[in-house]
DNA sequence: TTTAGGATAGTCT
DNA sequence: GACTATCCTAAAT
């Protein structure tokens, strides 16, 4: 029933800085295959992190139990769980050892939009992977995921070589306040898709609980 | 329409 | 103990 996909993007393909890598990976296609079927997305939105040089990265200080996969070998998904019940899902790239990956923000579904559908209902068909943590949960990534190398022929979690994205369409925006890297754009997306989410401005999230420091409840 | 806040559990200091 | 590369819902306008 599912078309055909095209072929696999070669090991090479994440084997560069994640500045070479991330709007390559734009128009690219993601798909999972699981029991329930198979979901495909066309990614529109990612995020680069450089390893060690990025404040805001997972590797910047350094390799654990949890970021391991960073440090692995190009080509393959590191998936962390956040906020008590999200998922996100990376790329890893650049060669073996350096941490560096791509987030994967965004992606328009391609194919399986019924097996997406049954897992986000209420969403509406743009917002089924407007969002790292929806584009895992449409896709049915979850932390079973991490490790996978998305580059073997025969893995369900692979990465295929979509339409590239018109380079004309292709946006940058570099992170304010996070230096190192300065020349690094840091997120990359398709202009004018309406899967990709609008620019949110930096909002430092704020503590909403008061300490129950007195004896109470 | 925009904005604010709550939820949730794994990870690191 | 405090934080998080987030999402969803409710309330206000």
């Amino acid at each position: 029933m599912n078309a055909p996909l095209p072929p696999l993007l070669p090991r090479d393909f994440f084997d560069r800085p994640v500045d070479e890598v991330a709007p390559a990976l734009l128009g690219q296609v993601l798909r999972h295959r699981t029991p329930d079927g198979d979901v495909a997305a066309r990614l529109t939105e990612v995020e680069a992190y450089a390893g060690p040089l990025d404040p805001a990265s997972h590797a910047y200080r350094g390799r654990t139990a949890r970021n391991a996969v960073m440090f692995g070998p190009p080509g393959h998904a590191y998936v962390y769980f956040t906020y008590g019940m999200h998922f996100c899902m990376n790329l890893v790239c650049g060669p073996d050892g350096t941490s560096m990956a791509v987030l994967l923000r965004a992606g328009e579904i391609v194919a399986g939009e019924d097996v997406a559908r049954e897992r986000r209902p209420r969403s509406s068909v743009r917002d089924l992977a407007r969002g790292p943590a929806r584009l895992c949960q449409a896709l049915g990534i979850a932390r079973e995921q991490n490790g996978l190398d998305v580059c073997a022929p025969d893995g369900s979690l692979t990465v295929h070589a979509g339409e590239p994205a018109d380079p004309a369409l292709i946006r940058t925006g570099p992170r304010t306040g996070v230096n190192g890297a300065k020349e690094v754009p840091w997120r990359f997306w398709i202009d004018g898709d309406p899967t990709v989410s609008p620019y949110r401005p930096h909002v430092p999230r704020q503590r909403k609980k008061s300490v129950p420091t007195r004896g109470g409840r």
